[in-house]
DNA sequence: GCCGTGACGACGG
DNA sequence: TCCGTCGCCACGG
């Protein structure tokens, strides 16, 4: 049994494309749960473990990545970007770069999924 | 109900 | 850029 926040999250979540990142705000106001980053953050912390959500795509509104550097969570997480053409230098991303930008059509088609 | 704790964020120095 | 501070909100003790 699990908070009905945690699936929009996962869902939305779900919705960053590969190559690309989003900040726990981001997809906070995606959700549909405006102010609430740090749910955010919580709630992957439960994804299930037979359920596939790309958790490390989403990273710091600075580009840093959420753990500490060196840390073996940083570690992986940067392994998993890197294999997505994801560039991580000193434990964060250029968002300019690689930060996603939904288009008025992937917003939609959330609503209708 | 009070209080501490977060995979956070905006802002100012 | 790198910090500290404060605001934020869901949870658990």
């Amino acid at each position: 049994m699990v908070n009905q926040h945690y699936n929009q999250i996962w869902q939305t979540v779900c919705a960053i494309p590969k190559g690309k990142v989003a900040s726990y705000g981001q997809i906070a106001d995606l959700a549909g749960l405006p102010g609430r980053a740090r749910l955010v953050g919580k709630s992957l912390g439960y994804i299930p473990k037979d359920m596939f959500v790309p958790w490390y795509r989403v990273i710091r509104s600075s580009g840093q990545l959420a753990f500490s550097a060196g840390s073996d969570q940083a570690l992986h997480q940067t392994g998993m970007l890197q294999e997505e053409n994801v560039v991580v230098f000193r434990n964060r991303v250029k968002l300019r770069v690689f930060q996603w930008q939904p288009t008025l059509d992937e917003m939609l088609w959330k609503l209708n999924g």
